[in-house]
DNA sequence: GTCTATAGGTAGATAGAC
DNA sequence: GTCTATCTACCTATAGAC
């Protein structure tokens, strides 16, 4: 694959994170990339389509790492951890490719809306399924509605994208272990009459979502 | 003032929510409120100015409401619970408006951009002033970092905005409600060894954020 | 307060040469 | 794989009549 395919990419994440995708023209990426704007469609079909694609990739990724802890971790309890810290996580690492996936949503149309709407559900889904068993099981003794308290943990975790710096105060695994703890209490999970935190829990250190940016963007182009 | 410069204002708000402020044209707006476009610059400046005028309204709405409860509630407990109340409140009540001013921020200009900026920083730190004086008075116990829980708890209730239906499975006083728990389990606020809930605050009932509809638009444009 | 007409510019996308 | 040239459409905004 080509350099020039990775460059594309890139520019246009950081264009479309800046000034929004609407707002960013073909020939802005093309100027960014040092090509002609005509040659951006050797790469792409149309505009609209490679965001879904961008789009589509940065959800699917998410989807299949809460896949993959919904089904490896044991309690409730790891599971939500895992799946908030993760959460964060990616969206500091990969925080142009979330911050587009997150806020661009109104520029696809038909069936790329619906397609991209689906992945969104079946994300959320896991999220609450596992709040669904912590309160069945009388470990999340804080909440009564999972549905809600899910959309609620997931807008404050995807929160993470439009505020976090690279240069920041707190670190990004430190601010993943705090919203680890914060979603805890949120749920009031307990252990032996005091509130549970990260440090109770045996999760997978250091968390394999650390190092992304190794991304295969094959997927991503027409060809 | 006119009946055509509230048609004006609500279709607006309801083009850029739906499609995003960069994707409606000034013929879409004219087009909705049955208008010749050239007509719509009898009332607004220009396209970004409007907007401007729209999130500085909308914001500045909140900070009023937020430095009053600061002032007039007593302890940090009630002031956080009245804090989320009225953002998640408002987040349902002025959903387009307050969808709109979250998310089309980067559209703005230079001043335009530092003013609203301005805004956002000072209702955030009501929030941080609140939680780090919980804090402080051994009253939040869940959390260490004031500034990482006020944005957490901030990035939590906006999120309200994105997903609220009115014509949901859940009121929006119960969700108001639902996520002031939440909030101060978050915060691990505790009464007698139990986590404290918003039934043990005497808030003030009915919460007055809840019909907030009969907006005064006058300011929002040129004359 | 509302219109017609239009200026001046940029948008996404394609044809076809090399 | 990259370019020049260009089509057609649309954009924001204004001038000026009524």
């Amino acid at each position: 694959m080509s350099n020039t395919a990775e460059r594309i990419i890139q520019a246009s994440l950081e264009l479309f994170a800046k000034k929004g995708f609407e707002a960013t023209s073909i020939r802005d990426i093309a100027l960014k990339v040092n090509i002609n704007s005509a040659t951006l469609y050797h790469y792409i079909r149309n505009k609209e389509d490679f965001l879904f694609s961008l789009m589509k990739n940065g959800l699917g990724e998410s989807l299949s790492y809460a896949e993959e802890i919904a089904l490896n971790m044991k309690t409730p309890q790891q599971q939500i951890a895992s799946l908030i810290q993760m959460h964060v996580i990616i969206h500091g690492e990969k925080q142009l490719l979330t911050y587009v996936t997150d806020t661009e949503y109104r520029s696809l149309q038909g069936e790329h809306k619906i397609a991209i709407k689906k992945i969104r559900k079946e994300y959320e889904k896991i999220w609450t399924n596992v709040i669904t068993l912590g309160i069945d099981e009388g470990i999340f003794n804080g909440v009564k509605d999972a549905s809600l308290t899910a959309i609620a943990l997931l807008e404050m975790c995807t929160g993470v994208t439009h505020w976090y710096s690279p240069n920041g105060r707190v670190p990004l695994i430190k601010i993943s272990e705090e919203f680890v703890n914060m979603g805890l209490n949120l749920l009031g999970a307990e252990l032996n009459g005091r509130l549970l935190t990260i440090a109770d829990l045996e999760l997978s250190s250091p968390p394999k979502y650390q190092n992304l940016d190794t991304n295969d963007y094959r997927e991503l182009l027409k060809h």
